[in-house]
DNA sequence: CCAATTCATTACCAATTTGGTATTGATTTA
DNA sequence: TAAATCAATACCAAATTGGTAATGAATTGG
């Protein structure tokens, strides 16, 4: 139903390894070998997150790679964005909408709404939260502990 | 970051669609033509939909295609599973967890709790919400209002 | 200043997935 | 029996995606 790019689920994994590491710079062969990835495929991931500022490198002999903040400071939708580039449940009305039915620009205004609600969710779950079990309840609250004021921040319909 | 598939978008379109005929047999080119889609697409999608018993079908001269039920009782995450066929935002751990890390498991086990909260919250979205603008704090309350039970249900870490 | 190590960048490829098409068959109505 | 309409199968082309290879740039240490 809903996807998530391999890629997008390589980059969460290797970010909440980085996180058990504090601010120690680990090598992207380690990090290959200790997420079971492929090596190019860890620098291509690397170097998503690295331009969208979630990770930061050193080059060099003492170089290495480690979150450029806090885990408790990085979202997982930072992450995916990052590597995903963009977040788009549907592609209609992005740029102008093309189709005719007034009605289907309802439908598509309402799936703007559930994934920006969706997007925000993930605003809210932190690095740091998913390296310990997370149970329903405590997604639901990060759903739910919004202030009053962000609820319909976005005006619709 | 999370995408739908076009299919899926366009099952949803035309469930909307036909949401709002009742029980009024439409034939596929009328379908094609409100939608814009092409004919052999619809063709394709209203197959999924009817397999999976959410639009009913007749053929002959007086045939068509109309909802098997209610819009009201008609979820948008049924629609998406019929078209896309299955819910999962990640691909490990659904058979056997090959990874070594433990905590590589951590993270897909609380994926999975997410994708859970979210496919619930889509199960509570009718067709006949879909038609008439969604604000974020319905969409809220969709997740919010769940049985207490249902919190927990599944048992996490 | 030079060599070794490590990240950065670019270009590329192969394979899966996906959206879309065409054709032939089955069923109902008149 | 003929026309209309859905059903089913097989197929294709294009886009996306995951993964590879090779070369360049920066830092450390001798």
């Amino acid at each position: 139903m809903l996807r998530l790019a391999k890629l997008a689920d390589y980059g969460l994994l290797i970010a909440c390894h980085l996180a058990n590491l504090s601010d120690e710079l680990v090598k992207l062969e380690q990090v290959a070998e200790a997420t079971q990835l492929p090596v190019p495929t860890v620098r291509k991931v690397m170097k998503l997150l690295v331009d969208q500022g979630v990770v930061r490198s050193e080059r060099g002999m003492k170089g290495g790679y480690a979150l450029s903040r806090p885990a408790n400071r990085i979202s997982i939708g930072e992450v995916i964005i990052a590597v995903e580039g963009g977040l788009a449940l549907t592609e209609c009305c992005l740029d102008a909408c093309q189709c005719d039915m007034a009605q289907a620009c309802t439908v598509q205004n309402n799936w703007n709404v559930i994934n920006q609600t969706i997007g925000e969710m993930f605003s809210r779950i932190t690095l740091a939260d998913m390296n310990r079990p997370l149970s329903r309840s405590d997604v639901l609250k990060y759903v739910e502990e919004r202030s009053p004021n962000l609820l319909d921040y976005v005006a619709v319909g």
